[in-house]
DNA sequence: ATGAAAGCGCTAACAA
DNA sequence: TTGTTAGCGCTTTCAT
C-alpha cells in the first residue's frame, strides 16, 4: 500500500497562524477576511496584508462544513451505454464548456461527474452527499423516473432535455417537435418524398424529435412514405454501419433525417461510399448546429440548438431555485439552418 | 437580501441518524460503512441496508475535512485575455472530456475552474485552499514563473504544454517544434517557399511552433524565403481578419503555417473569399487535428495531438505524484496528417 | 467488537 | 470592538 508522504506539501497555513501572527483570535482573523464592519479598520488591513503575505487562504472545505453550503454546482451527465456517447462528444463538450463559463461567472465551482450505466440511486446520492448546493443534469437519458422523484423534495436541480407530460422537474431544452418538423417539411419542400429517421428514439429527446419527423410526414403531400426508423447509437461508427446495412438491405430512399449531426456527418460519409451522392441522391438533415457542421462537404442542413443560451438558461434558472423560486421549464426555438446537404 | 428556504431541500440524514436507527455509536457506523472487519459481520450488513434503505450517503465535506483529502482534481485553465480562447475551443473542450474520463475512472470527481485574467497568486490560492487533492493546469499561457514556483513545494501539480529548459514543475505535451517541422517540410516539399506562419508566438506552445517552423526554413532548398508571422489571436475572427488585411496588404505567400486549426480553418476561408484557391495559390497547414480537421473544405492538412493520450498520461502522472513519486515530463509525438489543403 | 472522545478548520451566537 | 465557545459530520485512537 503506497502512503502519501507528507514533505510534498507543504502543511498549508490556518487561519489559527494568522491569527497566532496577527495577535488576535481567530474569530477576529475571519471576521477581517469576510470583511466584517465589526474589526477595527486599520486591524482589518494588517490582517488581511498578513494573510496575503503568508499565502493564506480560507480552507473551502472546512467553511462549506460550517455553512453548509459549498458554492459548487454539480454537472451530472447520465449516460445510457458505457459504449454510447461518449462524454467527448461535441454536443456535451460544448454545452460543458458554456455551463463552466456561466456557473464560474457566478463565483461558483463546478464539479463535474459522469454516471456510467445509471445505477439505483444515482442522483439522490448525488445530493445527499451535499458535495454541492446545486446540480444541472444534461439530458434525461432513461431517467425520468428518477428525476420526477428526485424533483419531489430537491428544488435546486435543473436538467438539460425535453418537457414531458406531467413533469415535476425543470427543464431546458429546444424545441424538439417543431426543429424537426421543420427539417421534414423542408426536405418535402424539396420533393422528397421517401424520408428516412436515423437514429434511436428511446430518450425523450430523441422521441420528441422522432414524433415531430412522423407528424410533418403524415401532412406530407400525397405520395409521402409513411415513417421509417433505421435505429443507430449517436456514435459515428453506429450510424456509419448502420446506414450501409441500410443501403446494402436494398433499401430505398431520398433523404435521411438524423437525430444529431454527428450520425448525419457519418451517414453523409456512408451514403458518398456507396456511391451515392448528398444531396443529389439523398439528401440529409441533421440536429444540433455542430461546429463541425457548416464546414463539412458537403455543408450540413441542420437543426440548430443554441447551447449557449441554453447553457445561461440553466444556470439563471438553478440560481433562482437556489434562492427559492420554483422555476417552470423553458423551450428554447431550435431553428433550421439550410446549407448544401440538403438545399432550398 | 433573498434567503435560503429550508423547505426546498429536505435535510440529508447523518451518520449519527442511521445509528440511532441502528442502536449503534455513530463510530460503529463509520466503520460498518467503510467495510471494516472490526465491525462483526451481520452487524455490518444490517448498517449498510439502513444506510441504503434511507438514502444515506457520507457526507464528502466533513469526510474531507477529517480526513485531509479531497478525493478531487482541479484542472485550471489560465486563459490570457477574456477575449482570447474561450473555454468553448475545441481543443480545450475536447481536453477537458478525456480528463473528466481519466479522473473520474479513478474514483476521483473533477473541479473545473477558468482562470480568466491570471492574478497574482492564482495557482498558488487554488493549492492552498485545500479544495482538491492535485492540479491539472491546462496550458503554461505565460506563467511559466507561477508554474515554477509552485511546483518547488507542491509536487502534486502537471502541466499541459511545452517543456521548457529548468523546467521544475512536470509537463506533458506534444512535440511541438518536431511536428511544426514537419509540417513546413511536407510544404517545402510541394514546391512552396513562402510559407508565413498564422498566430502569436506569445506562450511556450506556440514559440515552440514558431521555432519549428523558422528551423526548417533555414534548412529550406535555396530560394526559401525567410520566416514571416502573422501575428493573430487563436480566435477563429481574428485570424480571418488578420489574414485578409494581410492580403489586402499585397503580401506575396503560397503558403500557411497556422499555429492551430480553429485559425487555419478561418484562414482557408479568408483565402477563399479572397478569390485565392486552396491548395492550388495557397496550401495550409493547421495544428491539432481537431474533429472538424477531416470534414472541412478542403479537408485540412494538419499536425496531430493525441489529447486522449495526453490526458491519460496527464492523469496517469498526476496519481503517481500523489503517491510521492517524482514524475519526468512527457512529450508526445506529432504526426503530420496530410489531406487536402496541402495534399503530397 | 464497540463506545467515548478528540479534533479536522472554520463561523457565528453569545458574552464581555 | 474583541474573545470565548460550540459545533458543522466525520474518522480514528484509545479505552473497555
Amino acid at each position: 500500500m503506497k502512503q502519501r508522504p507528507r514533505e510534498s506539501r507543504r502543511t498549508a497555513a490556518k487561519m489559527t497562524d494568522i491569527a497566532r501572527l496577527a495577535g488576535v483570535h481567530v474569530s477576529t482573523v475571519s471576521r477581517a477576511l469576510a470583511g466584517s464592519p465589526l474589526v477595527e479598520a486599520s486591524k482589518r488591513k494588517r490582517i488581511v496584508q498578513l494573510a496575503r503575505e503568508h499565502g493564506y487562504v480560507v480552507n473551502p472545505v472546512a467553511r462549506s462544513l460550517r455553512l453548509q453550503r459549498t458554492q459548487m454546482v454539480s454537472v451530472v451527465i447520465p449516460l445510457q451505454h458505457a459504449a454510447g456517447q461518449p462524454l467527448t462528444d461535441p454536443f456535451f463538450v460544448a454545452m460543458l464548456g458554456h455551463l463552466a463559463e456561466a456557473v464560474t461567472q457566478r463565483g461558483y465551482g463546478m464539479n463535474l461527474q459522469k454516471i456510467v450505466l445509471p445505477t439505483h440511486e444515482w442522483l439522490d446520492e448525488i445530493i445527499a452527499s451535499g458535495r454541492s448546493d446545486g446540480v444541472v443534469v444534461i439530458g434525461q437519458s432513461t431517467e425520468h423516473e428518477t428525476l420526477q422523484r428526485a424533483a419531489a423534495n430537491y428544488l435546486p436541480l435543473v436538467v438539460w432535455g425535453a418537457q414531458l407530460p406531467g413533469q415535476k422537474y425543470c427543464t431546458v431544452g429546444s424545441d424538439n417537435p417543431g426543429g424537426a418538423a421543420r427539417a421534414v417539411r423542408h426536405l418535402l419542400q424539396g420533393g422528397r418524398r421517401r424520408i428516412v429517421f436515423l437514429g434511436d428514439p428511446t430518450g425523450p429527446e430523441l422521441r420528441q424529435r422522432y414524433e415531430g419527423y412522423a407528424h410533418a410526414l403524415r401532412d406530407g403531400p400525397p405520395g409521402t412514405a409513411a415513417p421509417r426508423t433505421v435505429p443507430a447509437e449517436l456514435t459515428p461508427d453506429a450510424a456509419y454501419q448502420a446506414v450501409r446495412e441500410c443501403i446494402a438491405a436494398g433499401e430505398a430512399f431520398d433523404a435521411l433525417f438524423a437525430a444529431s449531426d454527428v450520425i448525419a456527418i457519418s451517414a453523409i460519409r456512408a451514403l458518398t461510399n456507396e456511391g451515392l451522392a448528398v444531396p443529389h441522391d439523398v439528401a440529409v438533415v441533421g440536429f444540433d448546429d455542430i461546429a463541425l457542421a457548416a464546414h463539412t462537404t458537403p455543408s450540413l442542413t441542420t437543426v440548430r440548438q443554441d447551447l449557449e443560451q441554453g447553457a445561461r438558461t440553466l444556470v439563471d434558472l438553478l440560481f433562482r431555485r437556489l434562492d427559492g423560486e420554483e422555476t417552470a421549464s423553458v423551450t428554447l426555438p431550435a431553428e433550421l439552418v439550410i446549407r448544401d446537404s440538403a438545399p432550398a
